[in-house]
DNA sequence: CGGTTGTTTGACGCCCTTCAACGAGCGTGG
DNA sequence: CCACGCTCGTTGAAGGGCGTCAAACAACCG
């Protein structure tokens, strides 16, 4: 992958990666640094897509599809592995375990969307809160983020509501009910999870989600 | 891709093409009829992540991933072109192009449900149902499955209901409403549509959305 | 002609949204 | 050093969009 690295980017928090509707000649990796997929309508509603992690994959959809369908915007100052779109090609051409690695991305990606839709369409506001905070908190440790068993959690709670289809004060209310029954602890910018289990059957977590690449 | 081919198959109406859960040595092609694939809770509460048309590809998460997130369960009967999963990696390695293909549909079935979830998550009954139809309306149009003008529409409002994250009851009274403003018109298994552009713009269709294989 | 499946409609209630206000933390400037 | 403005978190009150319950209707079929 080195060969195809153009460059080190880096943005601060708030800024926008890459626009919704906008063509990129750059695709990324995150090396440091968190941020947000989001989809706004012409109105302001906006639509948090995905949390995005350290590790993440940023721009594919602009690099296959020509134009990306959601903006991804900094939450925390990030540092970024820059690519160029224009080598793609020849990863695929020469390189198909890499062109496989990307494939399975794109897939996992979709895994991930159809189980936040399900929680979205289909589940309680403590449910779906339960269910978010449980995919964050097992991310943050799959990716050896967690601070003294804390998971790191820069966002803010309109970017969870915007995340769940929830309001903010709904999402504030739920966010007490679980502290109340010791479930899950958001204070400032950490996550703590006591019962993970019990945190992940509250919130319907299918546990089959946590995939790992496997082996050709 | 012929040299792929594996067979075909018949499928009837209603009955499973892939589980939730499991492995299937087998991907497809749907060469007729339609699908929808759904994401079940233990409960029994269920989302209808997307319906499924002819031309579209059949378990890519099974053969990336291992594991399919949903199951794809037929409407009507269906006549499916078979894969074989083990000679999935050749294809990789021996013709690029392909791959990139799969990349770039794995990649649009991602763009589509975000563009799902920011509808369930972000909008109105209204909104939801409009969207739901003006892209249902679309996608047949663009597969030259248009009769006499009228889109098939062989789902049943539970299904509807079910992709939205509305109740059946909700549903259907949305739909009478859309009916009443002569927006559109769902008549036992065909969908008219008489101003598509006001059907889209009542649901925040992005037009952008309708994608096409871009050239390589 | 009963049985089954899917659509339609009305009544009622609740989960969640909206509105509104206050508090806490923090950087900035007088 | 305090006042201030800003952002974000928190909480209460009130209202509405949508869910649930229940029943009737329509179509199809053995």
């Amino acid at each position: 992958m080195q060969s195809f690295k153009a460059g080190e980017l880096v943005v601060e928090a708030g800024s926008p990666v890459l626009l919704q509707g906008a063509t990129s000649p750059y695709i990324f990796t995150v090396l440091k640094g968190w941020a947000q997929r989001n989809i706004s309508l012409e109105d302001g509603r906006r639509q948090v897509v995905n949390f995005v992690f350290p590790g993440d994959f940023i721009g594919l959809q602009s690099a296959i599809l020509g134009e990306m369908g959601h903006s991804v915007e900094a939450v925390t100052e990030m540092t970024l592995c820059v690519f160029t779109k224009d080598r793609f090609w020849d990863l695929f051409k020469n390189s198909p375990e890499r062109a496989y690695d990307l494939t399975w991305i794109a897939s996992r990606e979709e895994r991930m969307l159809g189980d936040t839709l399900a929680t979205v369409g289909r589940k309680t506001a403590q449910e779906r809160v339960a269910y978010a905070l449980s995919s964050i908190y097992r991310r943050s440790k799959a990716q050896n983020l967690l601070i003294d068993g804390a998971a790191p959690m820069p966002w803010k709670q309109q970017d969870l509501a915007d995340a769940l289809g929830l309001s903010l004060v709904h999402t504030n209310k739920t966010l007490r009910r679980l502290r109340e029954q010791q479930l899950a602890e958001w204070r400032g910018d950490e996550l703590r999870v006591h019962d993970l289990g019990k945190l992940s059957d509250v919130g319907h977590y299918d546990l089959s989600a946590t995939l790992t690449r496997p082996l050709i």
